[in-house]
RNA sequence: GCCCGAGUGGCGGAAUUGGUAGACGCGUCGGACUUAAAAUCCGAUUGGCAUCCAAAUGCCAGUGCCGGUUCGAGUCCGGCCUCGGGUACCA
């Protein structure tokens, strides 16, 4: 018996690619190249989930394909293994996250292994290993001489538990987005890096980027370029100004007050006597307040007055001047000139605090709501002794405005950016040393010789109690002296983010045993920029954006060659688990779906698919009215619903779970899982299997000839290499696999199958089934593996049938078929009387008036009866 | 609230520039093979109606809802609804 069983011949092929280095990276420059990349996997301990080999399959199949297409392809992988969990796992059990690291990069080496990825695994990089990081720290050199980092003391999202000092990207909702732990704002020295230098040339790059419109959107908006003024108002009975930000200067004559952020600086200095108690008060509830709860009270706006006004410099009137939380510190100014007639949040501020409405733009009614339209509006109201905006647009009264406050010296035209800069430290143990040393009290950075700057060892991973970093403890490592001077020096205890690392391994996998400097220019010049990028939606803006970023510095410093370093890049959809039907219970009873939410103490009971049947449009429990919840969930180890990759090769093998993974639906869709499902690509692939190979013998099947190909068997054949070829350079491997999948259906019904036609087939297949291929392929009687033999080229001649078929439509409703000899297929006469006597349609044309005849060649015939 | 994306059989999903809606797969039903089962193979499978012994054929409805453009709309336009994702007072 030689049935198909994936696992007798996948680990052989594995085993055989691996020896003979089958995938190794070309060495020379002579071909097109092809650089295709997966987002940097940070190896968890608990392995991969099918999530990951979704996107990995993708780039998989483009390798295999661009490979036998004739190009040099870098197809890379490796470990961004710095990171909080073996650092947590280090704390409780006080194994160094070094080995944590190490197991688990092992495994999921294995893991990918076992699914037969065309990795080049000579090329793997890891960036805790200190001839990796070598290279961030001297990055961070190179942004350190150019100004571009900097220590600064920020109040920082301080997580007591972790012990660490978090991103505002890492702190979700008031609490720390690994393990949900309360986050505080504390102000500590932190290393900061000027990303917003780059705030201009970040947004101009995505201009020629091949990427999802939806993730270059997202980026432009975190970026936030807003263009507007910058005004400043006078404080009555002070010597001080309060600057203010606005994009709508034009409106400034209904600016009837102004507000401070808790924050700000002149709110201590301003405020009246009267006034201090309350205004303190304020702002200590504001400081209290968790990001989470001010927007969570976002309908209720709060405030209080300073007791103190500003004079608006248009109209000469004093306005009051208030404190307010719905002004953030750290967006422009920190305060704002308030326009309520024209801006939502100041109208709904100055209702709830009886203050002034005035209305300078013209087309709405202020006393229902703020007027915001920049289009349609003309200004009114808007005149003193020296300027008039009335009866402008907007564009043009901001235009004349902003010239009137410059000419007086109280504005000028300003830009500002939601964008904020990078913070750039962690207090952890386990990420990259800066290469920096404290001498005098001033950092001074490591020389470039001295690099690495490696971890000292250490065994106890905890933060100091007064939140110094864990390697304040080393004290033998931090105390060193200048070499320079020989002055006694203190290391920097900070560690870097695990952005850091993943901000420049694509670069590093062009050369990653260079020894001269991150990448070798000859191979950067040649491999970059990555051609296809596959990754996860998540990473839309901040991996990406910082990586960006480095890579600019990097073109600056004549490191690179290219602007920008993704060219394209696609993002999988995640895969969710099971569909589960959710049936609801209260006292026992069985309740409708839709209504359980309203409902008290509900209990959830899962359903069986066999429980439930569909009615209209909802499920129901079956044989009543009862609808139930249908619906696939996100995949969690809470929910119970993660299916393992492993199981799904054990059960069916590698082919089977990459064919799978691509055959449930468009790359990018978000898409359920099913197991049962996989049944289907698994047959598929014992049909093929059995097309070709005797069961009893294990040999050819006696079917397998070297006769030459009939017509009809070409024109089958190259329907599939037309459908595949297209389907893979548009990424839509589902339907490649279902061409493959009719190739093998209608292949069953010949009674003889010529050799070359299955060999062109088994080059199909390869890049999606790569070991049942190579098996094959080596049945066929080859000595050299498939990776690299030429694809199958298509060739339409075999394409063209004897006759061509119209659908015959009547009103637009198809009323028959006919079928036309080939030489008269573009016959518009011809066709069109063939048509008209086609037995179904003549009946409708008896019945009135031919009034029109729409002839499509090659498609569709269309005949308007009246 | 705002910004994206998506709604097609029991299920996952197919349908060039508008041109036969439901490819391919799962499931289900029926059949073949088998002592039996598994595996495999063949057939049916959107709903309804009609003719008919049957095979088959024809008709009507149908791609979230309402309306429009067109000889012809899953596809284009306008207005909604639902679900998913992102974002959160950015002046």
């Amino acid at each position: 018996m030689s049935s198909y069983k994936p696992e007798d011949i996948e680990s052989k092929w594995q085993e055989y690619w691996q020896e003979n280095k089958t995938f190794k990276t070309p060495e020379d420059h002579d071909k097109p190249k092809y650089y295709v990349l997966d987002m940097f996997p940070y190896p968890s301990g608990s392995g991969l989930h099918v999530g990951h080999p979704e996107g990995y399959t993708a780039t998989d199949i483009l390798a295999r394909y661009k490979r036998m297409n004739g190009f040099n392809v870098l197809h890379p992988i490796g470990w961004d293994a710095f990171g909080l969990p073996a650092e947590q796992y280090a704390v409780k059990t006080g194994t160094h996250p070094r080995e944590t690291t190490q197991k688990n990069v092992d495994r999921f080496r294995e893991q990918l292994q076992d699914l037969g990825f065309s990795y080049d695994w000579d090329r793997e990089v890891n960036t805790t290993d200190p001839d990796y990081y070598k290279w961030t720290q001297w990055i961070f050199l190179k942004l350190y001489e150019k100004g571009l980092a900097y220590e600064d003391d920020v109040p920082v999202n301080w997580c007591p538990e972790l012990g660490t000092v978090l991103a505002n990207e890492e702190v979700i909702d008031g609490k720390s987005e690994v393990g949900g732990f309360p986050v505080v704002k504390k102000p500590m020295r932190q290393w900061v890096l000027k990303i917003t230098e780059y705030a201009d040339r970040l947004l101009e790059g995505l201009d020629d980027l091949d990427w999802p419109e939806s993730t270059k959107k997202m980026q432009r908006d975190w970026i936030g370029k807003s263009i507007g003024a910058n005004i400043d108002f006078k404080v009555s009975g002070y010597d001080e100004e309060i600057r203010v930000f606005t994009t709508r200067p034009d409106t400034i004559f209904g600016a009837t007050y102004m507000v401070l952020a808790p924050e700000h600086d002149l709110v201590d200095k301003i405020t009246t006597e009267d006034q201090k108690e309350a205004v303190k008060e304020y702002q200590e509830e504001a400081a209290r307040k968790s990001d989470l709860e001010r927007t969570e009270l976002s309908d209720e706006k709060t405030g209080v007055f300073t007791g103190v006004s500003a004079i608006n410099p248009a109209t000469g009137e004093e306005i009051p001047i208030l404190v307010a939380d719905y002004v953030l510190v750290t967006y422009g100014t920190g305060a704002i000139m308030a326009v309520p007639g024209h801006d939502d949040r100041d109208w709904e501020f100055a209702k709830k605090f009886d203050l002034d409405i005035v209305e300078v733009v013209e087309g709405g009614d202020v006393s229902e709501g703020a007027y915001t339209d920049t289009e349609e509006g003309t200004m009114v109201n808007s005149e003193n002794d020296d300027i008039s905006l009335n009866g402008l647009s907007v564009d043009e009264a901001i235009e004349r405005i902003t010239n009137w406050l410059e000419d007086i010296g109280q504005g000028e035209k300003a830009v500002n950016y939601k964008l904020r800069d990078w913070l750039f430290s962690r207090q952890r143990y386990w990420g990259e040393p800066f290469p920096i040393i404290h001498v005098d009290g001033e950092p001074k950075p490591v020389r470039e010789d001295d690099l690495p700057v490696t971890l000292p060892e250490m065994d106890d991973f905890e933060p100091t109690e007064d939140g110094e970093p864990p390697l304040a403890k080393a004290i033998d490592w931090v105390n060193t002296e200048d070499p320079e001077t020989g002055k006694p020096a203190k290391r920097e205890t900070n560690t870097m983010p695990q952005w850091a690392g993943s901000c420049w391994y694509y670069l590093r996998y062009c050369s990653p045993e260079f020894e001269d400097g991150p990448v070798d220019p000859d191979e950067e010049n040649y491999w970059m920029p990555v051609d296809m990028y596959v990754g996860g939606a998540e990473h839309s803006v901040l991996h990406l954006l910082y990586a960006r970023f480095w890579h600019k510095v990097l073109y600056d410093c004549g490191v690179v060659s290219t602007k920008e370093p993704f060219q394209r890049l696609v993002h999988q959809g995640m895969i969710l688990g099971e569909v589960e039907f959710t049936g609801f219970k209260k006292d026992g009873n069985w309740i409708s779906a839709d209504i359980a939410d309203e409902v008290e103490d509900v209990e959830r009971v899962k359903l069986s698919e066999d429980q439930v049947e569909k009615q209209g449009d909802e499920f129901v429990i079956k044989d009543t009215e009862i609808t139930v919840d249908s619906k696939a969930h996100k995949m969690s180890k809470s929910r119970g619903n993660v299916v393992n990759p492993d199981d799904i090769v054990d059960q069916y093998g590698a082919d089977s779970m990459r064919l799978y993974e691509m055959f449930m639906g468009p790359l990018e869709q978000v898409k359920p899982w099913s197991t049962k499902d996989v049944d289907g690509v698994y047959r598929f692939l014992g049909r093929v299997w059995r097309l070709i190979i005797d069961e009893d013998s294990g040999e050819l099947n006696e079917s397998v000839t070297e006769a030459s190909p009939s017509k009809e068997q070409l024109k089958v054949l190259h329907e599939c290499i037309q459908k595949v070829t297209g389907d893979i350079e548009d990424l839509s491997f589902n339907t490649a696999i279902s061409a493959m999948m009719i190739f093998i259906n209608e292949a069953n019904k010949w009674e003889e199958h010529p050799k070359p036609i299955l060999e062109q087939f088994i080059k199909l297949l390869s890049p999606f089934a790569p070991h049942i291929a190579e098996e094959l392929w080596r049945k066929l009687g080859h000595d050299e593996s498939i990776a690299y033999v030429d694809w199958p080229e298509f060739n339409e001649e075999y394409l063209i049938s004897d006759t061509q078929l119209y659908p015959v439509q009547v009103n637009g409703k198809v009323r028959g078929e006919i079928h036309v000899p080939r030489e008269k297929a573009k016959n518009k006469e011809f066709v069109l009387s063939e048509a008209k006597s086609e037995e179904n349609v003549k009946k409708y044309l008896e019945d009135g008036n031919l009034v029109k005849e729409i002839f499509v060649p090659e498609r569709i015939v269309n005949l308007v009866v009246k």
